[in-house]
RNA sequence: CGGGAUAUAGCUCAGCCUGGUAGAGCGCUUGCUUUGGGAGCAAGAUGUCGGAGGUUCGAAUCCUCUUGUCCCGACCA
């Protein structure tokens, strides 16, 4: 038996069902907030643990700012504030007091206070203190942290009021270095999708209109979900000298002038792991790879007879020490042993749903044959008995496998499903007249990206509004080939990736 | 923040029209039987009927207001 709602009945409902029967996430007490539950958190601690070790190799080092950000930093950098300005939350008083029995606010602060929304005014404050010389440049910085944005129609992980995230903050001493950091994180996210999440991506930056508040240029990365929709899965900002001007970073050069720093933002946040359900998660729950699993193989003990306890608690004791030996991707592996009181087969199907990788079962007559059940959760339905030896010298490959195999069939989904032969506005608009649907394995095409041509024109920002189509991003492997522009027919040379788009 | 739907047990929902002691299934607890594939039987526990006000002898039910959730828009990592 399968969840409750298949992805082709109802996209929206399945996805909703699969985070609380994964039990990843549920709505929080506070409206618009999640409960980020430890199976869900789980993954997330992961994502940091590696994203840390990239940002470790690139040279960044982790930092704190604080969560409240005084309410005049925003009215430094106009584009900024005018970009969030409709979605901040604005702490004004500093106390409650009873009046005639009931608690109110009291004690209004001076000056507002806004939680951060994002850090770059109060991050290039501090900058700004930092850098007198060229000698204190690159400041390179990232902070793990929560933000909030007032969001009107929340999804668990996908949008939700507060969010968890990392944000990654530098400043230069010339646009071209800038420039190169602003893409080298981009790189560092595409990593962290395809090689942890196994979860592909297109590359490119932002056109104009579509940029972040206060950048020169926005760059991303887009991942298809299974019905064929785009979601962004991170953004790295050159934000020029827009924030140190506000800010007053400024330093003295080498030729010993006064000039204003380069900076860049980039961050993913916990909408990765909307990402990761959307990309991996089938009728039976979630499915996480293995390189991100909070646990990679889950061992059940199937016990019949109280007699047979003991004997198989130490057989599984001593097949998880074994399997501690063992590295995979040149980490310590990562075991779970389900002693609870509960059903062998209903824990079997509690960590299917939650999408362990590796679930195996062992009784009695699998200890009388020095072997054990393994079940791959990329598998589901099938079984096989394998010996313990033999188990626990593959597991290394079998988890690798298990991570290709998941990156693989993503890939081969996105790739089947991004059209590059629709040439003209008509087929364009033919092609976005059905509605996106779950897409199979990508064997069959169906409604998802476009790959074509785009003028630029101020004008199609309006076609694609009415359209409810968007330009996720123009790639950076560009053909350079001229043709028609998909909204207005008029000659075009920039290739874009037209979807629709969480 | 606009338009629609909805709110009853942990979950899915019935009851409301026509006011009169709060219901079912699943889950949970206990016991027995089962256990290599999402168990069976028996017994048991569980509710400020989203919240506030009103009408009434009496409100889950009728009226007013309010809040949450879901869907559709606008906005967005």
């Amino acid at each position: 038996m399968s969840l409750k709602t298949k992805r082709i009945e109802n996209y929206p409902a399945w996805y909703q069902c699969v985070v609380s029967e994964a039990d990843m996430a549920e709505n929080a007490a506070s409206p618009g907030c999640m409960v980020i539950k430890p199976w869900g958190y789980g993954i997330w601690e992961r994502i940091q643990s590696l994203m840390n070790e990239e940002f470790r190799e690139t040279d960044h080092e982790n930092a704190y700012f604080p969560l409240l950000i005084p309410f005049s930093f925003f009215k430094k950098e106009a584009e900024h504030v005018e970009g969030f300005a409709k979605e901040m939350a604005v702490v004004t008083h500093s106390k409650l007091q009873e009046v005639d029995g009931k608690l109110e606010p009291a004690g209004e602060l001076e000056e507002p206070l806004i939680i951060r929304p994002t850090s770059e005014t109060i991050i290039a404050d501090s900058f700004a203190k930092w850098v007198k010389s060229y000698r204190d440049l690159p400041v390179l910085i990232n902070q793990w942290a929560n933000v909030v944005r007032w969001e009107m129609r929340p999804r668990l992980f996908l949008r939700t009021r507060e969010f968890l995230w990392q944000e990654g903050h530098t400043a230069h001493a010339s646009a071209d270095e800038a420039e190169t950091e602003t893409k080298r994180m981009l790189e560092v996210y595409r990593k962290t999708c395809e090689e942890f999440l196994a979860m592909p991506v297109i590359e490119g930056v932002k056109p104009e209109y579509d940029k972040f508040p206060g950048a020169v240029d926005t760059y991303c990365i887009e991942a298809m979900m299974q019905d064929g929709k785009a979601l962004q899965a991170g953004t790295s900002h050159y934000l020029g000298q827009n924030f140190a001007k506000s800010a007053g970073i400024s330093f003295i050069n080498k030729e010993n002038k006064p000039e204003f720093a380069y900076t860049t933002s980039w961050g993913v946040s916990t909408r990765l792991i909307g990402g990761l359900i959307m990309t991996h998660a089938d009728d039976e729950g979630m499915n996480v790879p293995p390189r991100i699993a909070p646990y990679q193989v889950i061992l059940v003990p199937v016990i019949k007879k109280k007699e047979d306890e003991e004997k198989v608690m130490t057989y599984i004791r001593a097949l998880s020490s074994e399997l501690k030996s063992h590295t995979p991707f040149g980490e310590k592996i990562r075991i779970k042993v389900d002693a609870r009181d509960k059903q062998s087969v209903d824990k079997f199907w509690e960590w299917t749903r939650k999408g362990a990788p590796i679930i195996c079962e062992i009784g009695p007559r699998d200890i009388e044959n020095n072997a054990l059940m393994v079940k791959e959760r990329l598998k589901v339905g099938q079984k096989e008995i394998v010996l313990k030896d033999e188990f626990v010298s593959s597991i290394e490959k079998r988890l690798a496998d298990i991570q290709k195999e998941m990156f693989e069939k993503a890939k081969s989904r996105m790739e089947n499903n991004i059209r590059n032969d629709i040439t003209t506005p008509e087929e364009f608009k033919a092609y976005f007249a059905n509605s996106n649907e779950w897409i199979e394995d990508g064997t069959q095409g169906k409604v998802a990206f476009v790959r074509g041509k785009w003028s630029g024109d101020e004008q199609t920002e309006e076609i694609l509004k009415e359209m409810k189509i968007a330009i996720r991003c123009i790639p950076f492997n560009q053909t350079g080939t001229t043709g028609k522009c998909l909204l207005t027919g008029k000659e075009a040379t920039l290739d874009v990736i037209y979807a629709r788009s969480y």
